[in-house]
DNA sequence: TAAATAAGTGAACGTCGTAAACAAATTTTG
DNA sequence: CAAAATTTGTTTACGACGTTCACTTATTTA
């Protein structure tokens, strides 16, 4: 055979047989995951029981998810990064700053709400793995969105500057999740609306100003 | 025996035998798990090893503590119990609203420098717990508080009232708990002032104004 | 005094998540 | 091209976790 060299396209962004194996693997398992979640529920979908109807051993499993919450990211993630060009391009059309981000929240209160179902269990995990933001874990699309968005406010004029955008993007997020989160616990209420409150209440303050 | 009545004074707060050698033994054990946290820290400090130095059977345990967190809880609560009475005579001193809420932050910031051992492993279960607000849940005292110093806030006409003050606090909450969270993962940050700048961000929002 | 209620005990069980030792496939290196 | 190194996966086993069940003991209530 010709030796033929792994990475010779100009970019290095072939992935090799390895990698794309180990993706369709993710994949699999991810997908076979939540086809059980849809039959049972989330709870009640055992990790052995993932593993089991994914054809691989438990240890394989725990490998790559080591927790059952991180298949949903799989999923979430791979929707989103899926979503993320139309999505941008819907954001180029209005204005930077405040009305910018009311968009974005418009749009994820409508995702969301067709996501309810398996919703919960995930907000709790990006919850509870959003306490140290600095020792290299994988951050979410989410923060790095709200990030960029609150930048281009600063840059705008619009938004104080004396706090960082990464900052203000931690905090937001953090309304931003209980937002959701009590959405999702108390009947009722609409996510666009309490969304938009969220963002008004982060954006004007607490204190009555004439 | 002469026939004693059990809850014969005007107000109904005798305990009653049973509910005193509760309370002991609640205390008991928490303080016993207490001690082995400082001895071994929290994490390596089993349940079963636990139940073994109190003396108690692991279901007692579990009874009275379904989660180990929940020991934290007691001793804090128990601690914040005990300085309320000072706590809530220093605040008097000081102008209801932003002002009061500053100075309750500085207090317990302080407080919270000398907690910094099992602070973060708390924080966290106070954050998973935080979730279902309406469903029963026992209340942790800082919320309460939250509401009242709030509250207060928008009698004075100092704070915004097209939000409920039970929604602010939570909101506010959140905030509160990430910037504690925020202080005890990253080294070098003054407890005192980070909370003072939440506060600020909270009261004056991200919109720069005139 | 008798019945109801609450707290506690002991043993056993199924699940969870991990570690150790080992096998197979794929890069990398000589 | 073959050998070494790396990655990926499996089997087995283990300790901790949290719960269930049947059973004692103490207190409250009738």
């Amino acid at each position: 055979m010709s030796p033929r060299q792994q990475s010779p396209s100009g970019t290095a962004d072939e992935p090799g047989r390895r990698e794309r194996k180990r993706q369709q693997q993710l994949d699999h398992i991810a997908d076979t995951a939540w086809a059980l979640f849809e039959a049972s529920g989330f709870e009640a979908v055992t990790m052995e029981r993932i593993a089991e109807a994914s054809d691989v051993s438990k240890v394989t499993l725990y490998r790559h998810f080591p927790v059952k919450e991180a298949l949903l990211r799989h999923v979430f993630h791979r929707d989103l990064r899926a979503a993320w060009p139309a999505l941008q391009s819907d954001l180029a059309a209005v204005v930077p700053g405040r009305a910018r981000m009311a968009r974005f929240l418009a749009l994820q209160a409508a995702w969301c709400e067709g996501q309810r179902s398996f919703l919960l269990p995930y907000l709790r995990f990006r919850l509870s793995e959003l306490q140290a933001p600095g020792d290299g874990r994988e951050r979410s699309g989410l923060d790095a969105i709200f990030s960029e968005l609150i930048a281009q406010g600063q840059t705008a004029g619009e938004f104080r500057t004396d706090v960082p955008a990464a900052l203000l993007a931690m905090q937001f997020q953090f309304v931003h999740l209980a937002t959701l989160l009590r959405c999702l616990t108390e009947p009722g209420l609409s996510m666009e609306k309490e969304l938009a409150r969220t963002l008004d209440l982060f954006c004007d303050g607490m204190v009555i100003r004439p």
